[in-house]
DNA sequence: AAATGTTGCGGAACCGGTTCCGCAACACAA
DNA sequence: TTGTGTTGCGGAACCGGTTCCGCAACATTT
């Protein structure tokens, strides 16, 4: 099992080592020569090492993509689309875990172009000056996905307009009296975009809206779920991810309130449980696993040199459930 | 930003690239030039080229992780915990994705051992003769986790133990009428093991049980639920996955039948939703990141020559919920 | 003082590819 | 026949590390 190398091609054909590799990479080759060294490429199963390829040509045929958490539905879709087309063009998927720290994204862009990767899929949260940085340091295609800046190329999901129509739809519903469960601001797309998309809509109607801001794991959102299950003081709970909602409903249900009888909820993204509980779960979804796959499409574009927009948008689709009542 | 290579420091300090080769690697370096060497070092911020080392050496420090997909609950908590781990090590994971085609596991093994990873962990769900001899070629330590087999090492949950005692519980409880939802036998240890200890445990109670088989997907467990609802002939839905376990429960309520109140529905795994859920169902928790963190450690130990049993079980937690009714 | 052992270091080869350069062979036009 | 252009191929250098070998300087033993 020892590793075939092109110096045994060579001698095996016998020809110089210069001009096999000429033959893998579609130099001029003759005919014959040609068909000597395809010969003694099957009889041996040749695979040329990637290490010395990559040594001379400092490049390696890898996509870094640099995650927050590992463990999320967004990131896991995504990460499945990202996977499928790279795959298809001949490029492999290499994962970084951010675990959250903004820190190591920083860390992580730098160690990625150490490794020689092609090019950088990144989902963001934020985009400081030291990303910003990082990314003109490393002079590698970087494409951020969920987040906007206009020095990144970026593929962003319709926050504002998602929020805007959802929140729009439980206007004409006539829901009047609010509550907005979203998330820190540090994250753009998810604790400003979307909320300011919400907000426009609910304002535009004179709703009265009451904000809370939690974490995006599901426990956090539970307190804050019985506290209004307690006051009731609102006839809808608008949540900024599907994972608070799962959390509210908890609470909701502790409180001994149910949905949508006592209060409608909904959530936002579209994870496969809110179509599939009891009672189903209105919401909007985006198409993570799609969104992967364009990335992967548009990062092999601009390795290729084309030029793609700074910005592109996804879809968005919503998904109108039983958690929401319609009241008029 | 031009890479900075050994050369550069050798000259930079006066020295030949072999002492300074021996410097980084612990060799035998006098003090005056040792000192030399570091402040090179430092200033010029150098960091070895690692195709250049892995050229010579033929081993990385990545370590290879085979999942059969990316977005589920157990593969993305399994590789939290491995990437931590790993990451403390001075490892990096490698992940590459099955999509669930047990040919492509063989063709990844094969793969991974091209690119020269120093180890693999391996998410499986069968051993085949092909994936031994894959293993056998190939020459690196391979953990095979979720699985067993006696030529591989193995860490496994303990499907029998827990499908077992939690089986018992439900007999204990009076239940006697079962229908079990299972999953194909081509996963070893969920539809074979897993299975077999709960009918284990039903049988020696003497209960009846009828079995239905369906995939991993919500989806296609919801109208086997509805089917249980119509007929409504057993007081307990006994299902392989906490995910069919929710579309069971999306079939019976699409039935117009309530849990537990007309019947009870207990899942497996432990997946974080199952906590939250109203009713919360009742469950095994199975240590999904934690098992990613012991595996990391193994693997690491058998690169470095330690001898770890052939054979290692995680643990499991019964999670005793609302969804199972207690009948005497 | 000679023999022996240690330590520090430089030179060169090597890992397995790619690419530049130049030469030989051949075809074709003048 | 000579000159010019084209094509095919080999040799050598190079990418950036590691490691083997041998020599010189110095310390230690007899």
């Amino acid at each position: 099992m020892k590793q075939v190398t092109i110096n045994d091609i060579a001698k095996l054909a016998g020809v110089a080592k210069s001009t096999v590799s000429r033959y893998l990479n579609g130099g001029s080759v003759g005919q014959s020569t040609r068909d000597k060294i395809e010969r003694v490429i099957q009889e041996t199963n040749y695979e040329p090492n990637q290490f010395a390829q990559s040594l001379k040509s400092k490049q390696t045929k890898m996509i870094g993509v640099i995650v927050p958490r590992l463990d999320s539905y967004a990131a896991s879709r995504t990460m499945m689309g990202i996977d499928e087309r790279l795959t298809e063009r001949g490029y492999q998927m290499l994962v970084v875990n951010t675990a959250q720290q903004t820190e190591r994204e920083i860390e992580q862009l730098y160690n990625l172009a150490k490794q020689k990767v092609a090019g950088i899929i990144w989902l963001g949260t934020t985009v400081t000056e030291r990303h910003l940085q990082a990314i003109k340091d490393i002079q590698i295609p970087v494409l951020l996905i969920g987040q906007e800046h206009e020095q990144v190329h970026s593929l962003v999901y319709p926050d504002f307009d998602a929020a805007y129509a959802l929140g729009k739809q439980f206007m004409g519903w006539g829901h009047r009296d609010i509550i907005y469960v979203g998330v820190e601001e540090y994250d753009i797309a998810v604790g400003q975009t979307r909320r300011d998309g919400f907000l426009r809509a609910f304002n535009e109607a004179g709703a009265d809206v009451k904000t809370y801001t939690t974490s995006f794991k599901i426990d956090d959102a539970i307190p804050i779920g019985m506290q209004i299950g307690h006051e009731l003081s609102a006839s809808l709970v608008v949540c900024a991810t599907d994972n608070i909602a799962l959390g509210v409903l908890k609470g909701l249900a502790n409180a001994g309130k149910t949905v949508p009888g006592d209060i409608s909820v909904s959530g936002f993204g579209g994870y496969d449980f809110t179509e599939v509980l009891h009672p189903s779960i209105t919401t909007v979804h985006l198409p993570y696993r799609r969104t992967g796959s364009r990335a992967a499409d548009m990062i092999v574009q601009l390795l290729t040199g084309e030029t793609i927009p700074m910005k592109t948008f996804t879809t968005f689709e919503l998904k109108l459930r039983e958690s929401v009542d319609i009241l008029n």
